[in-house]
RNA sequence: GGAGGCGUCGCCUAGUCCGGUCUAUGGCGCCGCACUGCUAAUGCGGUUUGGGUCUCAAGCCCAUCGGGAGUUCAAAUCUCCCCGCCUCCGCCA
């Protein structure tokens, strides 16, 4: 959610961050005409309660005489006060969904366009060739006993995967990679709840345009997470947080429906249903929000780096970003069966937007004003180990195991198909 | 899943039975001022949050006692639903 004060004080920047987005800007105006129908309808309904107010205050000093034209008169009132109140309650639900529908302003800087009008940052690293056919990682991982997708889809349908032997301690080894450079980069681990209320999805903002994307579990107004970083971004929501920044890395398993994607990357496990992933989440000052931004950027490229995977850095254009995201930037890795690049890890700035929303607040000089969030992938499981197995492959169809995963993989330093 | 108890403006707390100066009491903490030759004590004042009005500020107004709905001229107080916490029972990795 936008700062309304900021919104009436310059519309023309929230237009002109739509267009960027190549969205509408007329939700703007819409916006703007729902705020100023409330602040009408606050100010009717404010008046006529001064009034009933004191009507019932009279009611309790009146004589027997005038106490019937006094009651009559309150409870005329009342009834106006009743219907004014109605009106104010609609007006506010109608400013509520219209404030909901605008996704957060870009910040300067982002480029504009949609999903093909990133910029590269930089390249880490040089793209691999191999002087012998690639094998992808479904056939290197089933060579290695390490994915069966077959079992996955007849247990649980497409989509779907079991991590067998190395593949199961692969990923673990992953999530302890990621949880310990994370600790020692000074965030606080944190093992999060993948079902989550309706607010705290909202309050994220993966309940607007990519609502699709999530499921929901019937029976119980529970939602299952696409990322942790919706309990994390929930957990100090209603909170005055003070001591900023905190700093966290959040374990959950991941589900997402991937409802608008049929057909793309079906093979193998680089896009599932369901999938572990370390995030971190960052609660600072909005002033400090842009160095944080480069902070965890810089913490994803150093855990790329421990992975030797080369990869490269876009800045995402206004088009492809999240609802919540004021800017994006995506760590892709080269994926050598398709020869292109692969998200690997994202990281948003979110501004004040998700926490206006879930009333994250500290205090200031003017009082309390909400915080800046954001988040970054440190590792999601599936997708890493995909890369993983494709870029470290040989020609005999073993796998390097890089340094820095050694430790958690009985010190094995390659993988041997079966 | 069953039974009972509880939820008050940072923290603790009075008020809820029996609706009306509750404009929510007191303490702690915090902020400001005064005094005392020191950052202690004492005294005085301030201190929920959100919204509206307003050029700014002040001021004024409205809402806010876990959340929502209802009854009433009037709800912290009565009724219902929901959420959370605690205790006991049941079940369970």
């Amino acid at each position: 959610m936008i700062d309304l004060r900021l919104l009436r004080e310059d519309p023309e920047r929230v237009r002109a961050s739509q267009r960027a987005r190549q969205a509408d800007p007329g939700l703007v105006d819409a916006l703007l005409a729902a705020d100023e129908a409330r602040r009408a309808a606050v100010t009717a309904a404010d008046s006529l309660r001064t009034e009933q107010k004191a009507a019932s205050t009279a009611v309790r000093g009146a004589s027997a005489e005038e106490r019937p034209a006094i009651l009559d008169r309150a409870k005329a009132l009342a009834a106006q006060v009743k219907a004014a109140e109605a009106a104010q309650a609609e007006a506010d639900l109608a400013l509520r969904s219209a404030a909901l529908a605008l996704p957060n302003t870009v910040l300067d800087g982002v480029p504009p366009g949609g999903e093909q009008d990133f910029v590269v940052l930089e390249q880490v690293g040089q793209i691999p060739s191999y002087d012998f056919p690639v094998k992808d990682h479904l056939d290197l991982g089933t060579a290695l006993a390490a994915i069966d997708t077959e079992r996955g889809a007849k247990v649980s349908g497409s989509r779907f995967a079991f991590l067998t032997g190395w593949g199961a301690l692969l990923e673990l080894a992953l999530v302890n990679l990621a949880m310990g450079a994370a600790v020692e980069a000074g965030f606080t681990p944190v093992i999060a709840p993948a079902l989550v209320r309706p607010e705290a999805m909202e309050g994220t903002g993966f309940l607007g345009a990519h609502a699709a994307e999530v499921y929901q579990l019937e029976g119980d107004d529970l939602y299952l997470v696409g990322t942790s970083e919706v309990p994390l971004a929930a957990f100090h929501s209603g909170e005055v947080v003070d001591e900023l920044p905190y700093r966290y890395a959040g374990f959950s398993s991941c589900f997402r429906r991937e409802a608008g994607s049929h057909g793309r990357d079906t093979r193998g496990i680089i896009r599932v249903h369901q999938f572990e992933k370390v995030e971190l989440f960052s609660l600072v000052a909005p002033a400090d929000a842009d160095a944080e931004h480069l902070r965890l950027l810089a913490y994803e490229k150093a855990f790329l780096s421990l992975l030797e995977l080369p990869f490269r850095v876009i800045d995402v254009a206004a088009g492809d970003l999240g609802t919540s995201a004021a800017r994006k930037y995506d760590c892709e890795a080269w994926l050598p069966s398709q020869e292109r690049w692969l998200e690997l890890t994202s990281t948003s700035n979110c501004t004040d937007f998700q926490a206006r929303r879930l009333g994250i607040r500290s205090r200031g000089e003017q009082g309390l004003a909400p915080v800046a969030t954001l988040n970054g992938t440190a590792c999601a499981t599936f997708r890493t180990i995909a890369v993983l197995l494709e870029v470290h492959q040989r020609a005999d169809g073993s796998v390097h195991v890089p340094e820095a995963l050694r430790p958690y993989l009985a010190g094995r330093k390659e993988l041997l198909p079966q």
